[in-house]
DNA sequence: CGAGGCCTTGATGCACCTCAACCGACGTGG
DNA sequence: CCACGTCGGTTGAGGTGCATCAAGGCCTCG
C-alpha cells in the first residue's frame, strides 16, 4: 500500500524534514510498502542483501550484531521516525539484525530510488547526510559511555536518553515503559543483567526513580542527570 | 594550492573510488587547499563551525571527544585516504577534536560543494554514502569491542585492525610503528595505560608479538587472531 | 646533568561478573 | 481449576579482571 509522507504524523521527525509540499509528494511516491513486523520478528538479518532503508512508523526495534563465537551485542534501540539499515549501505549487506520489540510498522525506502530523487531534491540529500552523521555522533556517545563510565552512570545516561526521545515524540519524559529486558539493556550498556538490576534498585533507593518492572518513573530529573557525571545525554 | 585528485596516489583509497577520468577532474577542482598540520597540531576542534571534510593525504590522526567533566576518549585513529569530519555534518559543528599524531597533510573538501557536484556525479554520491555507512559499521565494531571483550582481546583486535590497514596501504602487515602512546591506545580501547602495557607484555611472553616500545612485530598472526575470540577484525 | 615524558612492573583494592537461590507473572496441559 | 514449567527480574555471596597507587627505568631535550 502507498503511504504518503505528506499525511504522515512523523513528517517532522523522519526523512521529510525541511522539504516543501511538492518534494514531500515526490518522496512519498518512492516510499512504498507499509510493512508490519510482529513482536520479536525480524525486520532484517545480518548477512542478507541490502535493498532498502526502513523508517519506523510505529513500534520499537533493537539492532544487534553477532560474532562467530556467539557473542552478541545490542547496538541500538530505535523508535518512531528513525531510519534503519544505514549500516548496510557500505557493503550492500546488512551487518546487524533488526528485531521488533513490540508489534511495529515500517515504511520501506528503496535505497537506489532514494539516491535518484535526492539528486533532484538537494534538501533531501542534505538532510539524509545529516541523519547519517547523527548516527555517527550517537555511536561516539555510546563509545564514550562504554569506554569510560561506571554501571550507574551508564544506566542514568541511558534513561535520560530514552526520556528525551519520548519527550520529542510527545510522550511523558517522566514516565514510560521500557520495551526491552534487563538483559538487552545490559548488552547495550556493556553490563550483565544482574548489574543492570542492581543499578535500578540503587537509583530507586535514592528516590531518583521508581521502578516497577518495565515501568519507569523519574522522580528527580536533575539528580538523575548528576548521576551521569554531567555528561550530555546521548543523541 | 590545487591538488588534483587525478594524480593522487590515494585515488584507490579515498573519495574518487569508482569515478571516471572526467569525474575525477571535476572532483579535483573542488578539492583544494593541501594543508599541513604539524605533529600534535589540531586539524579541527570540537565546537568549531563545520565547513569542510578533510581527506588525509599523509600522516596519522586521532579524534577524541571531551566531556564537560574533563573525561576524554579517543574515538578513532585515522590513516591516509580516510575522511575526517563526517560527525560534524549533523549539527554543522565539529563534535570532536582531530589531532595529528605525526606531521601530516590533508586535502580540504568544502562540504557544500561536494554535495553540489555529487548531484551530477551519482557514483560520487553513492560512494560517499558508502563511506559514511562504513564509519557506522566501524563504530559498531568498536562498541562490540568495548562492550564485550577482555583487555587482551581488545588489544589483539586493535593490532589486527592496524595490521590490515597498513597492508591495504602497501606497508608490511607484520611490522609497523605505533604512532600513538599507550595512554591513547587505552583511551580508545576503554582501558588504562598500565593494562595496555601488561597486555602487550603478555602477548610478547607468548611469542605472538615482539614489542620494542612503539615498534610492533607480529610473529604469529593466526594465534593473534585467536586471541580476539575469533571475532572478525574491525573495518 | 637534570627534568619530564613514556613505559614497565608490582601490590592492593574494588566494581563488576559469576553462580545460585528465590519470586511473581504468565501460559499450558492434565 | 490447579499444577507445573518457563521467563524475566531481584538479591546475596564469593571470585576476578582491571583500576589504582607507587616505584623505577629509559630516552630526549634543554
Amino acid at each position: 500500500m502507498k503511504s504518503s509522507c505528506a499525511t504522515c504524523s512523523l513528517r517532522e521527525l523522519c526523512l521529510p524534514v525541511g522539504l516543501n509540499d511538492h518534494e514531500i509528494q515526490v518522496l512519498g511516491e518512492v516510499v512504498s510498502h507499509k510493512k508490519r513486523i510482529q513482536r520479536s520478528g525480524y525486520l532484517h538479518r545480518a548477512g542478507t542483501e541490502f535493498q532498502s532503508l526502513f523508517a519506523i512508523r510505529s513500534g520499537f526495534f533493537k539492532t544487534c550484531v553477532l560474532e562467530e563465537d556467539g557473542r552478541q551485542q545490542v547496538t541500538g534501540f530505535h523508535m518512531t521516525g528513525e531510519l534503519l539499515g544505514l549500516d548496510a549501505i557500505s557493503a550492500e549487506v546488512h551487518t546487524c539484525d533488526a528485531i521488533a520489540l513490540e508489534d511495529s510498522e515500517v515504511c520501506e525506502i528503496p535505497f537506489a530510488r532514494l539516491e535518484d530523487i535526492s539528486r533532484i531534491i538537494p534538501s533531501l540529500m542534505h538532510h539524509f547526510h545529516k541523519i547519517m552523521s547523527r548516527e555517527i555522533v550517537r555511536d561516539h556517545g555510546v563509545m564514550l559511555l562504554l569506554g569510560s563510565m561506571k554501571a550507574e552512570e551508564r544506566l542514568a545516561t541511558f534513561l535520560l536518553n530514552l526520556s528525551r526521545r519520548f519527550l520529542m515524540r510527545g510522550y511523558s519524559e517522566y514516565e514510560f515503559n521500557l520495551r526491552m529486558t534487563r538483559e538487552e539493556i545490559g548488552s547495550y550498556l556493556g553490563l550483565k543483567l544482574e548489574t543492570v538490576s542492581r543499578a535500578f534498585s540503587k537509583l530507586q533507593e535514592e528516590d531518583i526513580i521508581v521502578v516497577d518492572n518495565k515501568r519507569i518513573k523519574i522522580n528527580d530529573m536533575s539528580r538523575l542527570r548528576m548521576k551521569t557525571g554531567n555528561s550530555s545525554c546521548l543523541t
